[in-house]
DNA sequence: CCGGGGCTTTGACGTGGATCAAAGCCCCCG
DNA sequence: CGGGGGCTTTGATCCACGTCAAAGCCCCGG
């Protein structure tokens, strides 16, 4: 093979995302002027490094965070051993909805790498939704949308060959970096083939024979965690057919 | 075996629940008395016949559902064939919430034989929120309480094996029948084997053998969609070993 | 510059669960 | 009462994917 010449020019960013406010998920409450206490219902911005906890499953739920740069997965274990996560939190996401109903996280947030995250306490985001309707229905949007990305993600992994859903996983995350402004076909992956792995209900070893095929058939190009989709076209198709 | 000898009373209820509208999720949305428009905003009754569809995904979400008596399956279809089922509500659940954020259904809801369903239509569900902060946060709490429930349906799904899947469901079922005033150690499914198994990312083929197994070990006792629990803690063990 | 530990890849091998198929059973409907 | 179709069970077989293990690679710290 020729895995030792340089194919394709890795790309540069994003390596470490960062939004502008103005495309976070959380814009909305923090511009808002009806909140009473505070021109910015964020309290403090916490930083936190590689493989830090922002907070873990059982401890009580006061906030919910927005990634400002860098990457976090949400954890969810099992009882008996055996841990899957839920999902991967980009800048402009939005942690700890889950914890929101019963004020005890359901899940564990970890940093990977070093990351940066406002936090805004859950009173705060009480007020807000009860003095403007409009932040409230903005709110239970969030809250909708992330159910029905889980649900989506479930079925996913119920029903999808292990290589359809490592398909799946790649243009989604484009599609994610592309909303965000940047390629949807070239980016780096912030999380370690276990990671994807267990988001994915796969082990790490699969998942890397799956991606050399990938690669031996020419529809993506990697090194290390770098991504280059060469041929979205063959992906999408293998997804939709039957 | 002794499989034709009647080995256990079949439980009678419940076979078509039904809830007091006390123990139903809406019912502090459906007794406030500060809906402006209504006395009550539950706006429709409908009944479905067995296998017909309260709502399919793609087409626009105008209300949530709560079921009064009878059962739906929440169904997410994946393009490229295949069906996930992400839910069985039961009587007191809240069907449509994944579509309140978009105001597109994200999945079908089927009813599993004849059923009857209060139709609360989303506007409703705004106003009441809008002019009452505990109505609010009483539906944020249920959003976020059934992502909280999708993301462990799909971690168990990623990494528990098939036979632990199965007991956590049975388990589970039961629960949620206690919740409701019934045993949680007899009743009856309300859907079929394949259902479970679309539930449960396995056939209905695999399901068989594993409660056959089951039964042999006796741990359960079935005859059709009748269950006895008659080990539970067994069941609890084999769960939580690692 | 060197050593160590974690990530990644790859191979060999075993197996859990899918698939295909057939038979029985129940229930509905005529 | 009799026929048919869907649900359920069970068996035989296969293969996708997990497991175990070894080796390479990269990065970091000394």
């Amino acid at each position: 093979m020729d895995a030792m010449n340089p194919m394709f020019e890795a790309p540069r960013p994003p390596t470490r995302g960062r939004v502008a406010c103005g495309a976070c998920a959380l814009n909305p409450m923090c511009h808002s002027r009806s909140a009473p206490p505070a021109p910015s219902p964020v309290e403090t911005r916490r930083r936190l490094a590689s493989g830090e906890a922002l907070f873990n499953a059982g401890s009580p739920s006061h906030s919910i965070f927005a990634p400002r740069s860098g990457f976090l997965k949400a954890r969810v274990a099992h009882p008996g051993g055996g841990t899957h996560i839920a999902c991967f939190l980009l800048p402009g996401d939005v942690a700890g909805l889950d914890g929101f109903a019963t004020g005890i996280h359901r899940s564990d947030a970890v940093a990977l790498g070093d990351c940066e995250v406002c936090e805004i306490p859950s009173y705060r985001v009480e007020i807000l939704s009860d003095t403007s309707p409009r932040l409230s229905a903005h709110f239970r949007s969030l809250l909708a949308e992330e159910l029905a990305r889980s649900q989506q993600h479930a079925a996913a992994i119920a029903c999808l060959s292990v290589e359809r859903r490592i398909v799946l996983f790649l243009l989604e995350l484009g599609k994610r970096w592309f909303e965000r402004g940047y390629s949807a076909s070239a980016f780096q992956l912030p999380m370690s083939r276990r990671d994807i792995g267990e988001h994915l209900g796969l082990t790490a070893a699969t998942l890397s024979r799956e991606l050399s095929a990938f690669q031996a058939r020419g529809w993506v190009a990697m090194q290390r965690r770098a991504v280059e989709i060469r041929d979205a076209h063959a992906l999408h198709a293998l997804l939709a057919e039957r």
